[in-house]
DNA sequence: CTTCACAGGTCAACGGTGTTGTCATAAGGT
DNA sequence: ACCTTATGACAACACCGTTGACCTGTGAAG
């Protein structure tokens, strides 16, 4: 069973489901994407994707090799959704400011999917567009080539991990996220002065504030670092080098 | 079967195994995360881990009510461990980046405990020890209460959600992130000037720099524009500079 | 010592999952 | 009208988490 997917462009002997759906690419990707907004994204599978679909589970394998294929198809659905309605200004800190709370917008409100995609690179049509976008408003600011990438790069990822993070405190049962509010306001906001000063002294503002998303915030300092290092830079000495040269691994398990 | 669980500390009529091992929580857990480290995160299920332990599958849910309740266990451990080796100095920032860098670590040693914790609050004593801990590098600093909040919380996010977002990038199958190195070679690195004039201008350093985490990078802009803010408000309060408060910087006790 | 309740380990089963080897058939090109 | 073959269907495999019923060693009480 070297191959059994036919790549999407090729597919010409369309035949229907004993069920009479017609599928295709695309349906399959719409109703798993209403699936799991429906009904959660454990609801997702590949089982349950056949049965909504009027089809043999077996049948989706025709179309994606594994779920991962399918989970990079939603992903890559989602960006075009979200890149869609974004209109850059030419103003490169408003037009950041502005995708990054249309992403994180997205994700919220598609929590299921969000986490479920966002650690992924799809390589498709849709991904790519948005890196170049992305890029086409750094660079003509005035960032470097390597700068530009290390902005985008910090960006783009911090975007989907508040979207996935948020989204997934969003997505727990009421019951769990009464909860957390609960223990933020009966745990820190009672905590004596004695043991632990400086969550006394700052606890109106604890509970005031911990409930809400922090990305904004976040999306704020980004773009204030970005603006800084764009002023050394303008300023001609070309600054400080940041010393922020990706010393982390992601993937690989370190020995 | 109301309950099968018993409370840790009520336990007293232990029994060895078949294999003639003693359970306990703290060696399920050790376990656990031992065969996280040493198999990768997909090697972590109920009937693993119980092999492992020498011991039926269904013996660990005396000890758990489920999945989850073993997994949010782990990652009070996780958060344990992680203060544990943290040694503030006094410079802020410098203790800042240590402890993000920590958190970061922990969380890409054990991805599917980093998944799975990342979006809760606990108000369990490792949790609260951390907040009043880096409260306590943040205030003695210069921030006003309010400004400490927000960049604690903007701090304690990113670092979560991060976590997160690259557990998940590192707990693909092998094959899967093999593939993900492979598209941004072969498809970004490949993309001609004249569709994608950006992309193919910051190729070399898309391909170079995207396989690693932005986490650091990302956690630096964080500390730059705390120390912008700092900045402007030490002049706008004519220089006046606010000294160490003493003692207060640690919230629990540190063994 | 013996007795005895029951915590705790084991077994078997249920219903779910992703995936694949094989087969049947309708669609398209000739 | 034929033949090829793409594509849908079926059955099976090896896993998964979870639970109800059973059995037995343990620790305390008498």
């Amino acid at each position: 069973m070297t191959d059994r997917v036919v790549p999407a462009a090729a597919r010409q002997r369309r035949r229907p489901t004993k069920q009479g759906v017609m599928l295709s690419e695309e349906l399959i990707v719409e109703t798993a994407l209403r699936l799991i907004e429906e009904h959660g994204a454990d609801a997702l599978s590949v089982r349950r994707l056949g049965r909504a679909l009027g089809a043999d589970p077996s049948s989706l394998y025709r179309y994606f090799r594994h779920t991962d294929d399918l989970m990079l198809a939603i992903a890559d659905e989602l960006i075009g959704r979200t890149l869609r309605t974004w209109r850059p200004t030419g103003d490169w800190a408003a037009d950041l400011r502005d995708l990054g709370l249309r992403m994180h917008a997205g994700a919220l409100a598609h929590p299921r999917a969000a986490m479920l995609s966002a650690h992924r690179v799809t390589g498709r049509a849709h991904e790519i567009q948005a890196v170049e976008s992305i890029l086409g408003v750094l660079r003509p600011a005035g960032f470097p080539d390597q700068e530009a990438v290390r902005i985008y790069h910090a960006f783009v990822d911090q975007a989907l991990a508040f979207g996935a993070l948020d989204s997934a405190g969003s997505a727990l049962p009421r019951a769990a996220r009464e909860a957390e509010a609960e223990v933020w306001r009966s745990t820190y906001g009672r905590l004596p002065a004695e043991t632990h000063p400086h969550i006394a002294a700052t606890a109106p503002h604890l509970v005031a504030t911990m409930r809400s998303s922090s990305y904004p915030a976040a999306l704020e300092l980004l773009l204030t670092a970005a603006r800084t290092r764009l002023d050394h830079l303008r300023a001609g000495t070309g600054g400080r080098r940041p010393h922020w040269t990706g010393s982390g691994s992601r993937g690989g398990r370190t020995p």
